[in-house]
DNA sequence: TAACCATACGGAGGGTTCCTCCGGTTGGTC
DNA sequence: GACCAACCGGAGGAACCCTCCGTATGGTTA
């Protein structure tokens, strides 16, 4: 409880990040089956160091899963810098299609370990309430700006990208998640307030 | 195409049998998972032999996926000899469960190596008749005898129990799903000609 | 700034599993 | 009963897993 939250040492927090740059690489290359050594080596890092900072391979698996969601939730922020806010939500639902295709193998592992009763059904929770946020907040300053239809709710919308990734069944087609996820957007674009002006 | 329709020579095909009975045994208590050097001991033959016949694990795990196809769906002749239809009916639909309940790590592996490209989406398109085929004959059975309702299909019955085994996420869940095979079987037997006669 | 120690590092090594390869064996056939 | 194609077994090299412990270093205190 008090030894969790002191923070790690200078030296350690760069192995760790290291070594989930590398996790990161290694598993959307070769899959969550890639060598722990050969992860390891890529970090620049011996392989004790690896099994210190994660004991099994699951804590590996979690600890990338969270960086990557964290990852691609920050990007919210940054798209509404840097773009029209019907633009960046359109861009930031393409990296969610991407994001859950490249991930599945990670998240069947991640499961599969919540059967041997560790924490990752909280981790699944976590996550679905920070991609709604993210969703949410994108959903929120493209209907603002008279971009999109006012009328949906950020759950529905992460409701509609989950099916057209669980539908899409192949990983392999890639392609058509996102002409789907496209699709879906011109239909949040089609009655726009600044197009079909309300009149309720 | 020819070396193929050759029958194995009978010490071959008793090492295979061996082989898949063992490899069954490991797959169901231990994962998809378990030491193939354990199984082909297990088996009484040489490692040799194991990967003669299955050169890769996915091979092995097709074999007995097929092989617990079979016994399953053979199951509806016996039954249908043994008892009345409805029964019968009834204890294929639970031993169907359990059946998709310990296989699921095993088709989950199998569907990892479609993505790697070999024949296996066929092998579920011929899952899925063999299984449709064995539900229609029981139901028809049960329903000529006027035991159950006359007005489902096959195809929905099985896309029931599918449904049932897919909404109790948890493996662990298995008195559930029997609880609901039970449900199910309930509503079949309701407004059957039997004790509803048939007024239209 | 120097000394101290809790924290963190590295990688050798023992164990397990994978898979190949080839000399020996055996079922089936003439 | 003899021949050969088909089949068997298991030794062995390679890859990977994970632990253990001697060494190094960041951070803190005086």
């Amino acid at each position: 409880m008090d030894k969790d939250s002191r923070p790690l040492r200078a030296d350690a927090r760069r192995n760790r990040d290291s070594l989930v740059a590398a996790a990161t690489a290694a598993f959307t290359t070769q899959g969550v089956e890639a060598s722990l050594e050969d992860i390891a080596a890529e970090a620049g890092v011996g392989i004790g160091t690896l099994y210190r900072h994660f004991p099994t391979r699951a804590v590996l698996i979690e600890a990338v899963y969270r960086s990557e969601l964290e990852r691609l939730c920050d990007a919210a922020d940054t798209l509404l810098a840097e773009r029209a806010p019907d633009e960046a939500l359109a861009e930031w639902m393409q990296r969610f299609v991407a994001h859950v295709a490249a991930k599945r193998g990670m998240a069947q592992a991640l499961k599969s370990a919540v059967a041997s009763g560790d924490g990752s059904s909280e981790l699944f929770a976590y996550a679905h309430q920070r991609i709604r946020t993210a969703a949410g907040q994108l959903l929120a300053a493209a209907s603002a700006a008279g971009l999109v239809r006012a009328d949906v709710e950020a759950t529905d919308l992460v409701r509609a990208m989950s099916g057209i990734c669980l539908g899409s069944d192949l990983s392999a087609s890639t392609e058509q998640a996102r002409r789907l996820v496209a699709l879906l957007m011109d239909g949040l674009r089609y009655s726009a307030p600044a197009s079909v002006p309300v009149t309720a």
